[in-house]
DNA sequence: CGTATTTGACCGGCGC
DNA sequence: GCGCCGGTCAAATACG
């Protein structure tokens, strides 16, 4: 038990920035011009954590692909235009994309009678413990969400991942999926949700880099592009103010490949 | 048979 | 201290 590895940081996707730790308040840019920033498109997204520091501020973006040539036409096939908000961690104010966890006086459902799996058949045979790195401290990746609309949950990044993880999300009926890369030493960890507000948008959030290059090419997905036809960010309007994404980004994000990486 | 997904249990933090 | 909550593990299962 002892040999285990390390569990790695479980710390992930929660951010204590000291104050309120469950606040999870985000503020997103609309992206469809900040997508036209060469820093983007370079390799999806690149976050050079160390201009900020760790626990600062970092975020990246992606560009992204709908990716729904044959499967999620089914019905509408005007929708599969991707889209974007990127979603800042450590954000000021505006809780919106992820607010799940703080907003309790609206539309309260089913939360926690349908959805939630009542487990009343313990297993007998758990009997071993997750194994816990001593001491060792949780830094949080940086990390970056943004919202496509698509009827396909998980969206293709050229990467592969396996899905360690599902949970139902508090005030939402859309449960949320956990993935993983599956390449070796790479621990990026990807977590996909549908909106609770809008259920034709999908809410993806990336964390750490990937350290090595993805499966086709690179970059994110280019499968087929047929994207923008009419007006995409229509539908992803309902955050009530989104911030101006210049500045942000480009302060961050530095231009250079991520031909650096250890390991 | 190997790999990916499913799914309940478990864990750690936070709030009460 | 207990319960909620979000996140993760891992055994079982599904899938090729």
């Amino acid at each position: 038990m002892d040999g285990k590895e390390k569990m790695d940081s479980e710390l992930s996707w929660g951010f204590g920035d000291g104050g309120d730790a469950d606040n999870e308040s985000y503020s997103y840019l609309f992206g469809s011009d900040f997508k036209d920033s060469s820093i983007l498109n370079e390799f999806g997204w690149n976050i050079p954590v160390d201009s900020c520091g760790v626990s600062g501020c970092k975020r990246g973006f992606a560009d992204f692909d709908p990716i729904d040539p044959d499967l999620s036409r089914s019905g509408a096939d005007a929708e599969g235009e991707a889209t974007v908000a990127v979603v800042e961690e450590n954000s000021t104010s505006a809780s919106v994309l992820a607010s799940v966890s703080s907003s309790s006086s609206e539309m309260s459902t089913e939360t926690g009678s349908s959805t939630a799996p009542a487990a009343t058949n313990p297993a007998p045979d758990r009997a071993k413990k997750v194994g816990k790195k001593q001491g060792e401290k949780r830094i949080r990746e940086a990390r970056f969400a943004f919202v496509t609309k698509s009827e396909i949950d998980h969206l293709e990044d050229g990467y592969r991942w396996r899905k360690y993880g599902q949970k139902a999300v508090k005030n939402s009926p859309f449960p949320r999926s956990y993935y993983r890369c599956t390449n070796s030493n790479c621990r990026v960890k990807k977590r996909v949700e549908r909106s609770w507000e809008d259920s034709s948008v999908v809410i993806t959030t990336y964390e750490g880099q990937h350290t090595h290059h993805s499966s086709s090419s690179f970059g994110f997905p280019h499968h087929h592009h047929h994207q923008f036809h009419n007006n995409p960010m229509q539908l992803l309007q309902y955050p009530p103010q989104p911030r101006q994404p210049q500045g942000l980004l480009g302060d961050v994000i530095a231009p250079h490949p991520p031909s650096d990486m250890p390991n």
